[in-house]
DNA sequence: TTCCAGGTCGTTT
DNA sequence: AAACGACATGGA
């Protein structure tokens, strides 16, 4: 196993917030994680990063293990509200995910919740990827292409199978580094015009693979909990979302991750 | 049984 | 432009 140094990093934490999904944990707390066309494993003992599968640069880029994130968490926590949440969840990063895993992955995210999006993308994996092994564990990769319909739909996916089945065509590797080399705006607007990707999910693709801090993804508990913490009332999904951007501006993205482990982290509080 | 879950689409006001 | 029902599946 590799090693390298980690800071203010949490593997379970960071991997168990909602974005990203092809992941499992085997024993003694190692993760097998399906990303890249990839398979690896990474444990977390205290400050140490253990992995194998992958070298220690791809590792720091996945999981953003780099300085000027630390420097954004500083910035947001001048914010009262947000301080106390990155206090309590120290250690949460937004990762860099491979574009098109994130694109396909979260067009099963529509009304689901995270353990059947993980069944989704862990049956498209079976049927689609490869079978691989890294040290005693086997698993499957995440498909570099997909399928027929019909096993599109075995994989649970229901009325999302045939957006999948249209976005696995638009997604060759022209639309991909156009998308890469586009700004958050232009990118958001490209996204959108694949069937099953909307605003939110548009900007969960800009901000969990492209880097696009800015954007601000407003899903039933960010409206929830930004409503209760800031509106004391029911604020609609366009308030929450104007008030975060101006507020955080270039950060926006990664207060809502915070916000976000804090929604469902305490469920019914914020009901 | 009924309700809800990291929403989006197509249709109707 | 805004409101509204439909949409597959599974767990509580």
């Amino acid at each position: 196993m590799h090693k390298i140094r980690v800071k203010n990093f949490d593997l379970l934490l960071t991997l168990e917030s909602g974005q990203f999904f092809s992941y499992k944990k085997t024993e003694d707390d190692i993760f097998l994680i399906s990303a890249y066309s990839k398979l690896f494993i990474v444990k977390q003992q205290g400050n140490y990063l253990f992995f194998d599968g992958v070298d220690s640069k791809f590792i720091k880029n996945f999981f953003s293990l780099n300085l000027s994130y630390e420097k954004r968490l500083e910035e947001i926590s001048k914010d009262k509200t947000i301080s106390d949440i990155v206090n309590r969840y120290r250690g949460l990063r937004i990762m860099k995910q491979d574009v098109r895993e994130c694109i396909l992955s979260f067009i099963c995210s529509s009304i689901s919740n995270i353990p059947k999006i993980k069944k989704n993308t862990e049956l498209l994996s079976r049927y689609f990827g490869k079978k691989k092994k890294i040290k005693k564990y086997e698993w499957y990769t995440f498909p570099e292409r997909l399928g027929s319909y019909k096993i599109i739909l075995k994989c649970k996916t229901g009325f999302r199978a045939k957006y999948l089945k249209e976005a696995d065509k638009i997604l060759d590797n022209h639309f991909i580094e156009k998308l890469k080399k586009s700004d958050y705006t232009e990118a958001k607007r490209l996204l959108m015009r694949i069937r099953g990707v909307g605003k939110k999910i548009a900007d969960c693709v800009c901000l969990f693979s492209l880097g696009h801090y800015e954007a601000f993804p407003v899903d039933i508990w960010i409206k929830r909990i930004v409503s209760k913490k800031y509106f004391h009332r029911d604020a609609s999904e366009k308030e929450v979302e104007s008030f975060c951007k101006k507020r955080f501006g270039e950060n926006a993205g990664i207060v809502q991750q915070f916000l976000y482990i804090e929604a469902i982290k305490n469920g019914k509080k914020y009901r």
